[in-house]
DNA sequence: TTGTATGCGTTATCAA
DNA sequence: TTGATAACGCATACAA
């Protein structure tokens, strides 16, 4: 029932299978050389490890082949339901390729970012992916990443030069479906709370509204058009929504639809207007952007753009994973940019316009 | 702007400062034996660090010290939004005590779990923490890990044995909590809806609805009384308050509340209600178990009992940090159960009975 | 108060 | 086809 269990190391199945450590290490892991060895002997060195439980030391691996089997997962705020997909899909493509995730989350603060960078070097991760959505990481800092022979990407996100990988949404269509979608459904009179100004995708989003919008000859009245607010703070979309929400109804302006910058904004807007006494979708619509998990759960559920956010997390492993084994081949690798397409996704909180007809029929 | 960056060594360190590298060593540890060394060299040796950009090598000094900083972190599925707010508070926790997580999801999946293990014991870890609500994890898998001195927490779940601590809450009194709360509210004819054989938690809140019906003289009827099946799937537990709750409408039988196993049944309770053309709360409240991240935003923003999972994430990374201190000076160390104290929150999904009064107020 | 020497477990190079 | 040996970067026992 007791008695430590005492670390097998390669030596002891050495001596147990009657061969060298050199040829147990070669037939473990199955070297090139592994071709030169004698079935028998593969066959001797395998069952005395399984015999032993082996399990080979990756720290004094790492010391000799510079292979930590490590990758860094920087999230900018786990907290944020959008991160979740998006892990999930790093930590199952990292499975696949037998990487360990090191899990680091920023808090959404500059320091602690830092702080979990040096971390993160210090256990000499192969690769980096960071889940951002804000400017403040000194873009210096992932620079750096590249002279360590460290191949990074981003999600959410894009860093300027030639040296991280980044994939991200096509904001400016996934804009364009969410009012594309309003559109067919006969409203008109559109309220939007636009992103914060710091959100790289605030300014695509926005600008696919208006491309759709003149390009079908509608017009946006600039007083039914709000921002959110530069912050940081978990939910601050929620209550964003709901504030701005409640401004608007305050102008006593006519509006059927709101068009929210993503879901947390959309699902604060839906408890403003259901505190007001309107009804969501009856008496107005409201979309959202992501596809967050709980929009499917909601009451009622969401109308919203998918971003492929599991998709997004297994593309950024397997970018760097490349970049890794270039780096080991020493072949010629360069970074690349993703845009993935948003997918609109139709559900209880849209509706056809009262007194209109829903053009999607 | 470009040229590799070479690793910086302790020797480089020895170097620049003209010192030796175990000099450089114990400074930079502030070992014991820097008690000795004059302040002059210390300053010399820090600036000479700093100057390099000297970061150890976490790998290397695992070799000698057998410290890898390193904790597992083995969640059952990240998808269950149970598991981020206790994911947080293990890295936050674990980030104050400078250990770094190595993150692994089971998926639900038991060859994943122990494949990860096996990972997680290849990288080593000097402690395990296991979020998980299921009993197919083998348990001797986990006996063993004290075998390798690895010291290991659950949450949200109890292995047999004393080689294992383990935090969750009092799911008893939270049990109770709930119902009280509806009794209160003047309820009488409630549903519940229990959670599925397999999962710990399901037993015991059970009880403390039953002790309490029991000690106020409430009877429950057991024809408004369901139980989820055993499933694993993500989302399952909607899934099954939404066909339960269409099922209990089904038979006609009435009730005016329904109380829930988890958040997630409650919310799919709440659709199945809503489609139906029941108002919540107006018509029918439903009490929740959780207090899920999107219980606060969903409409209506759900009553429930709360688990404060952060915490309880903080208090088994502490209880770990304790097990490996322990071992690291050879004191005796022996594991604990812990059980927190639920909460009820009352938000919008809950009224007092019509007709009746609200007698908590 | 500081330096020298050794070994942690592995892999790569060379030799046999 | 296999074995001996060195080295990766660090921390410690011991020497000075």
């Amino acid at each position: 029932m007791s008695g430590k269990v005492k670390m097998v190391t390669m030596r002891d199945v050495a001596q147990a299978s009657g061969f060298s450590p050199a040829t147990v290490s070669i037939v473990l892991n199955n070297a090139p050389l592994a071709r030169y060895i004698a079935p028998a002997t593969k066959k001797r060195i395998e069952d005395a490890a399984k015999k032993l439980g082996y399990r080979p030391n990756a720290m004094a691996r790492f010391l000799r082949s510079r292979r930590s089997q490590t990758v860094g997962v920087m999230i900018f705020d786990i907290t944020d339901p959008f991160c979740t997909p998006v892990l999930r899909g790093i930590e199952n493509a990292l499975y696949q390729s037998s990487y360990v995730p090191i899990f680091a989350d920023a808090h959404n603060q500059r320091t602690r970012f830092e702080r979990y960078l040096e971390m993160l070097l210090e256990h000499h991760v192969e690769a980096l992916i960071v889940v951002a959505n804000w400017l403040f990481v000194d873009i210096q800092l992932l620079a750096d990443l590249s002279k360590r022979n460290i191949t990074a990407a981003t999600i959410g996100w894009e860093v300027p030069g030639d040296s991280v990988s980044s994939v991200m949404v096509d904001n400016e269509a996934g804009g364009r479906l969410a009012l594309e979608h309003l559109h067919h459904l006969g409203h008109r009179k559109i309220a939007v709370i636009r992103g914060p100004k710091m959100l790289i995708d605030s300014g695509p989003r926005w600008k696919g509204i208006q491309k759709f919008a003149n390009s079908v000859g509608l017009e946006m009245d600039p007083s039914l058009v709000v921002q959110l607010p530069d912050e940081l703070e978990a939910n601050s979309g929620f209550d964003g929504g709901y504030r701005f929400t409640e401004e608007l109804l305050e102008r006593k302006k006519k509006f059927t639809a709101v068009l929210a910058f993503d879901d947390l904004t959309a699902f604060g807007a839906i408890r403003a207007l259901t505190k007001a006494g309107i009804k969501v979708p009856e008496q107005c619509s409201v979309v959202g952007f992501d596809d967050v998990p709980l929009s499917a759960l909601s009451a009622p559920s969401l109308t919203t753009v998918r971003q492929p956010l599991e998709a997004m997390g297994n593309l950024a492993v397997n970018l760097v994973v490349e970049g890794i084994k270039a780096g080991l081949e020493k072949r010629d690798w360069s970074i690349s940019r993703h845009k993935m397409t948003p997918e609109l996704v139709i559900r209880d909180s849209t509706k056809a316009v009262e007194g209109g007809k829903d053009l999607t029929k």
